[in-house]
DNA sequence: CACGTTTGTTAGTAAACCTTACGAACAAAT
DNA sequence: ATTTGTTCGTAAGGTTTACTAACAAACGTG
């Protein structure tokens, strides 16, 4: 390799430092105390998503030794988050496994879905995510003050369902939430500034986290995939929320996933509420497409006229997300809202254009769905962030 | 808070785990080493952000303990990465502090940028990101091991042009590149699944980072300023780099950034040559740009002609990453190019897109600029990823 | 010159995880 | 029935890390 190639150029230049940003700096200081609860964590985690096993399984999996994870598991039995189960059952070699596992029945979780245009839902969660109990409150109208009320109210009648220790409460709000869990903006509920986590966490002395609506959804649909995702949720608006890198997008600004009001195509478009033409929104909301449906009923190709606005719809939604699915790399869309509108000729349309305007090759395996959770994304999202958030590594 | 507003609605209903996914779950387990490898990468980014500085200013800077950072700093000084500069000059009460700093003076960094198409271009970086010398190597058609030859013949050009210790080697490559620096596809240089950086580091014996050209021209411009960012890198094709939550995304096929067949609009466009029509580099790529702009050269409206060409380029440019701004609420948009065809008309007409396209509310912050960092971009890119990799928290 | 202040170091302590060693309990082979 | 090998959980002791407390050195100030 003659060095004889490489010729020098130009003169020296002078540049200013390299990184001046505080941004790439370390988060800050780690005590050896954080370290343990990072290895408490991740023998709850491992616990949480292997199942029932003995400690000497659970030092195996996370690399730590059998004594350290002996000490963490006292601690968490200490704390009545993990439970003894009595000795393995099968036929092995050697001293017979005692198994531990984490407290599935022992917690309950509160699910808040503050998203939907008349009311409020919420749930009891238990640790596996099955749906133990249900309530509602219809909103009537309520904004500011009142509409915070109803929620408090909600999350009352939910603590009465249950006799069960409560993990926390999370919540699925709709408008642009921070990462302290404070609406900065939600029109719709006449928010502005409304600290709900705080508040909420006061009011009721439990841990209780609160995040957009779209972002919560997009956990749920995390939890089951690996891989980074965008989940679009269809509705009286359109919102979406992103897992980039195994993490929730916020975005600077904390509005990550407001894509509705994005103008779609060079050609102009049903005008917004917002007064632009063409927006997501004007085209997918869930008012507009039933309004334009409404509009065939009882016509003589009812049903071909009710096909192509369904593609159409889908083909307007898919031309939006194809630079954000090349630009990041998207491995999974998911669409969350009315399955009836959503799941068929839409979904479809979304997913040729999606294929057309994208380089298939690099998004082979791309793949656009609907939810599995139907209705209760929020709800289940809602019970992931505080078991994540809870348990989990910070 | 009256319970009664809630009402228990469905029987439970059973679900599966909230998350059944490994991604969720926290890295692996943490050491007490691993805690005092991240304090000392926090006394090393404080000295290298804040510059010279005593240490019981690094101890209230960064939260440790002036005993604590004493004994960091001698493991830093014995590594000789750390130097003592002599004592404070100013009059203070108290003992007089001795300085001590990053040795500026005592490392090089080399930056290596393969993404042009004729050439190889690479240069010697010290620690304040000041360019000390600068090389090339024609490409002349090479491709593959011949390719990887040049490479190599680069480096070694460079390494002669320094006497100093070289802290790391960075290379900015074109195509699809892996986080462990194997090209896993660049079309141009005929590279599949080259392991570049393993090469690299094992023909030199020198710390080498490889990542995609884009991705560390955003490094580059994430250094200047705080908050997430899309770099837009327009040549002979165009590619971006993103960053997000302060991190580059890299997708989930490393194929993060690849915006540059999306197709644009929704009325038709230039034929590419991957086969689509409209795609965005059809429009905006600089061999096509400057092909259109020479068929005007002598006409009457040259000018106009000109101005119109750039404008619609600009225009298609923000057609493509109003989506991508608005999902991930982004606060900079820096693009990257021939400032004379990008500086300009077309810049204003992206600008003026964006602005249309997404809700101005939301990004009332938004920035659209060119980069400061003109042809040299990727080079001061590769020298951020370095001190990033070398000095830096993983 | 006494005093307060600041710096950097020494000495000792607490926390966390490791390695090593061991008893208990079991299956399989003898 | 006994031996052998395996596995589990725990105990003891050592290493690493960062902390608190205390102190000498060196400097301005009144």
């Amino acid at each position: 390799m003659p060095g004889g190639a490489a010729q020098l150029l130009t003169a020296p230049y002078a540049g200013g430092s390299l990184f001046a940003n505080r941004s790439l700096r370390a988060s800050g200081k780690v005590l050896p105390e954080h370290a343990r609860s990072h290895n408490r964590s991740l023998v709850l985690q491992t616990l949480y998503t292997e199942g029932a096993q003995s400690r000497a399984d659970v030092a195996r999996e996370t690399g730590l030794t059998r004594v350290t994870v002996s000490d963490l598991v006292a601690e968490l039995i200490g704390e009545g988050l993990v439970v003894e189960l009595g000795q393995r059952e099968d036929a092995r070699p050697g001293k017979p496994a005692t198994l531990i596992d984490v407290d599935r029945t022992g917690f309950h979780i509160i699910g808040l879905d503050l998203s939907e245009h008349t009311r409020f839902r919420g749930a009891v969660v238990d640790l596996d995510g099955s749906i133990v109990a249900r309530a509602e409150v219809a909103l009537d109208g309520a904004t500011g003050e009142r509409a915070y009320e109803l929620v408090a109210e909600l999350l009352d009648g939910l603590l009465a369902l249950t006799q069960t220790r409560v993990l926390g409460v999370g919540v699925g709000s709709p408008g642009v939430v921070d990462p302290n869990g404070v609406v900065r903006s939600a029109p719709n509920l006449g928010w502005s500034g409304l600290a709900l986590q705080e508040r909420l966490a006061a009011a009721f002395h439990l841990p209780v986290h609160v995040a957009n609506d779209a972002n919560v959804a997009a956990l749920a649909e995390h939890g089951t995939t690996p891989g980074d995702l965008i989940l679009v949720k269809v509705g009286h608006g359109v919102g979406a929320g992103l897992i980039v890198g195994g993490r929730p997008v916020l975005g600077s600004g904390f509005a990550a996933g407001e894509i509705g009001h994005v103008v779609v195509g060079t050609d102009g478009g049903p005008r917004c509420a917002c007064g632009k033409h063409g927006c997501l929104e004007a085209w997918l909301a869930v008012p507009r497409l039933t309004a334009e449906l409404a509009r065939f009923e009882g016509a003589a190709d009812a049903a071909s006229a009710r096909d192509e606005t369904l593609r159409e719809a889908g083909r307007r939604l898919g031309i939006v997300l194809a630079p954000v699915v090349g630009a990041l790399n998207l491995s999974e869309v998911v669409l969350s809202g009315p399955a009836e509108l959503l799941d068929g000729p839409l979904l479809e349309a979304t997913a040729e254009t999606l294929r057309a305007r994208t380089m298939a090759e690099q998004h082979r395996d791309l793949r656009l769905r609907m939810t599995a959770f139907g209705q209760d994304i929020v709800l289940r999202g809602a019970a992931v962030m505080v078991l994540s958030g809870q348990l989990g590594v910070s």
